[in-house]
DNA sequence: TATGAATGAGGTTTCATTCAT
DNA sequence: TATGAATGAAACCTCATTCAT
């Protein structure tokens, strides 16, 4: 709290001006953040209707977002659960719809043959789960010095893109 | 300090006979830790020949170890960085050495056509995040009620593979 | 403060319009209720002549401003001192007068023999003490639930006014 | 608590050692002044056989402990309820049973003819009440400056002794 | 080797009070 | 007159660490 405080420029008490207590501040600035990735995501898919253009539009939104917010993705899902009140189930509401969305257009993707998934739900959680593994891996510093971090990202999505797309050619366009 | 003393049955002060500080502590934690994944990767590689199951069977051996000793996990690669001293690099050689050998089997399968992969070192630290990234969502238990765990580690870590072996087709073998 | 001003509808900052500090507005406070309560007993007296009906009708003032206005009586008397600045001893001057009433109710009833008291002064106070304790007691919750508040306050009452009245006997009237 | 721990020597931090919390260190603190008291009451009563002279021994111990005692006195009965965790209902139990003691003293000097009670126990609450009351109004210094405390003490004590007595003299021998 | 006692630094939070408007 | 924003001091409490034995 007082580093907080600091870091803006106020005393630690003045926080609680606005925000009951810590929980409240983080939970907050995590509706934020989540609602900003959420929009965020769902803007990348208005733009294309193509299923696999779909998804890759969102994949790159994801990435987008986690890497010109750094701050506010860690808040999302670096913060160590247990050591603060649970984050409102309800709240996360609003990031599940934008979830719906990588489902949907999996789903989609499989009807019309261009990816391969035994089950969407899972496959997007998955999708989401590597695409997480990735960022956080270079939020953490846990890179490599002798790679370039544009490349990796750029590389592991097109991997993360190839899971799904099965005997499919890959087109390196972006 | 306090909790890990009792969880152990010995008073905090007994610690400090064995360990300079926390710091020392929870490094040589992540030492043992990451020598034992590492040993548990190589061990897995030994039994397989061919590229593709020497593959499958390093995979199976870091998701295995994640879920058999989470809190080894965690303890290598959950916990915050800057709340801590780092871990010095030099430590990380050991668990470097297990990395390689992923390196290598994705060249071999490149070069025997069972692999895609524009760069194996990088592609060898993609498939690594993206692991993390499916154990610490699960670890973290930000996983949907919905999905069964097994469920999603199994075909997470197939999207995984799918990833890195093109145009080929999918043998869902274990 | 906060809790004062939300209570009285306005807001914290305006209280300083009005007093000093704290210690200003409790003293205040504490100067009005002892006026009123001065008031109360003084009027109380006026309609009695016999001392004995005098004495009794100003205890009866007494219980019945404090359970009336209980947190006018706490903040006269339950108020932690030490956690403030003192209060004033001259503003106590005004309880004085009421309470010299009572000294010279006492007075008068040793005179005409229906009252005993070795010193007229200090049985007023112990009669102020005794009456304290009653009302304290019961304010702060520490009576005994199998009690009825009004049966103990009556019973209490009449122990006090039966302390000093000697071999003379009881007369239960009120 | 930094004020508890100056007074007694040791760190603040120190106390945390000994007691979970503030409240645990008050009701710790108030249950041994408690016993302290029950304990003075009862060896008290011991003494004497008479109820009468049984009845004025409890109340000097009472008084006799406030005085000598004053801190734990003020621990047990001028801590402001609501400002901590309710002191557990259990732990009055022994401080009752040194009260039931003065109630069955009543019910004795009722039953010899020698005191008066409607209700033996509202009069030992009632008593109760009284003693506090004087003993509070001395602790808290709001006592007459013209009135000697030991007088007061004295004479307020008879006052309340007289109040059970009815009809019988009084014996000022103490 | 082992530990109970002790502590300084720092954590979150409350409170009376002030400042700027 | 009135207030929202802000704050320093101090409250209770936790934690890693040290001291004395």
């Amino acid at each position: 709290m007082r580093r907080i405080a600091k870091r803006i420029g106020i005393s630690a008490t003045s926080i609680y001006i606005y925000f009951d207590n810590k929980d409240h501040l983080v939970h907050t600035l995590m509706e934020e953040s989540l609602e900003q990735l959420a929009a965020s995501i769902e803007k990348s898919a208005t733009v294309e209707t193509e299923p696999v253009k779909k998804f890759r539009s969102i994949i790159k939104a994801y990435i987008d977002f986690a890497f010109q917010n750094p701050e506010n993705y860690q808040i999302i899902y670096l913060v160590q659960p247990g050591a603060m009140a649970p984050f409102p189930q309800e709240k996360f509401r609003k990031s599940r719809r934008s979830f719906e969305l990588l489902v949907s257009v999996i789903e989609e993707g499989v009807r019309e043959g261009s990816m391969q998934a035994a089950t969407p739900l899972i496959a997007a959680y998955s999708i989401w789960a590597q695409l997480h593994g990735v960022v956080s891996v270079v939020l953490t510093q846990r890179l490599d010095k002798r790679i370039k971090q544009d490349e990796f990202i750029q590389e592991a999505t097109e991997q993360i893109i190839q899971g799904v797309m099965g005997k499919t050619s890959i087109s390196y366009g972006d």
